[in-house]
DNA sequence: CCCGTCCTTTTACAAATGTTAAAAAATCAA
DNA sequence: TTGATTTTTTAACATTTGTAAAAGGACGGG
């Protein structure tokens, strides 16, 4: 038994992988403990590394004119990447920050994506989360591109009714691309 | 010689292809030609085809309380697909229009999903038009979250200067996710 | 327990954008 | 060209959102 069952056990939902294939992922995966508050990694660093959260919770976030905004949430087994940089190859404006303790599990990317070559269905596995990826981020910018601040709000409640628990209001606002005085109006005008 | 000589070296250039890797797409495409503000898709469909613009000029566009939003622009050699239709098997709310005389290349999704099986080197073409696709993406949503509009018309311009020449400014006033009204009056005030 | 820090709300005002309507300009077809 | 249609601009006003500052709460360290 491995601590990284359930996190297999995920991916294979995803595409079924032979024990081969799932050796040949474990053998790559790292854990990596990171603080409540603390970054994974920070602005200004190349990516080459795929992480996914294993427990806890996490963001992406980057400035604009020195203020924080929070581009992205990663629950339980959610993917977290800066693709902008890791499928460029350029350093990243954004960090990974640990919003409570959380356990990345990391897989460096070179590695995983020669093992493509040897396994195509782990290449097909990678293939089928960046679709699901890509497919949920064209959703997110419909949301952003024309609905008003204050159905985007009741939408992510709707979707992610704990999330108001488990993080700060103010980098909700900024996830919803608002200040967090307007989202406070927001919720006292829904009250 | 074959008129999809060019879009072949275009896909190509992403991932290089075998003589026989590339006969496996050939035979799959089809070309459509749609005439200028023709839906080559409607809203409400199914999409099951991966399409890219030969020639002309599309978008993607869905309606907001009866108004028309442009969700994304297509040019030459550009992919244009539904994706939270044709990785969801579900009706789209959005359709591909050509903005132009256009002519499209036609992919059967399920027909090529097949290919993968065959040409691990074709999965792998389409996995990185895919993250392509994600990474563009995630740089619009990051300037749609929080950078004015005014900058977003002007980073819009530096990047396709010939847009406002092919596209009419409600159209893009929709894709920069403001009514065409307030798109004039940017006009207006940085000339 | 108290203090300081950070988060959230509230207030007042400013700026940006939406809405509606109408005018001006451009386009297109007969 | 003319007339009809569409696109773009302009205007006036309403609404939303941002900014800055202050005040109240929550929370942890000493």
């Amino acid at each position: 038994m491995n601590d990284l069952d359930s996190f297999l056990n995920f991916l294979c939902k995803i595409q079924p992988l032979s024990p081969e294939g799932q050796d040949a992922i474990l053998s790559l995966c790292s854990q990596v403990p990171i603080a409540k508050n603390q970054n994974l990694q920070d602005i200004g660093q190349k990516c080459h590394t795929i992480y996914f959260v294993k427990e806890g919770l996490a963001r992406i976030f980057y400035l604009k004119d020195g203020i924080e905004v929070t581009e992205y949430f990663a629950f339980e087994n959610d993917l977290i990447i800066r693709a902008e940089s890791l499928f460029r190859d350029k350093p990243s404006t954004k960090a990974i920050q640990a919003l409570e303790n959380t356990v990345f599990i990391g897989i460096p990317a070179e590695a995983l994506f020669s093992l493509f070559d040897q396994f195509a269905e782990i290449e097909r596995l990678f293939r089928k989360i960046i679709e699901q990826a890509y497919v949920n981020t064209v959703i997110r910018m419909e949301a952003i591109q024309f609905h008003p601040a204050e159905e985007r709000y009741a939408q992510l409640l709707a979707e992610k009714p704990n999330l108001i628990q488990r993080i700060s209001l103010k980098h909700i606002a900024s996830y919803l691309g608002i200040t967090q005085v307007s989202l406070s109006r927001i919720r006292a005008a829904v009250r």
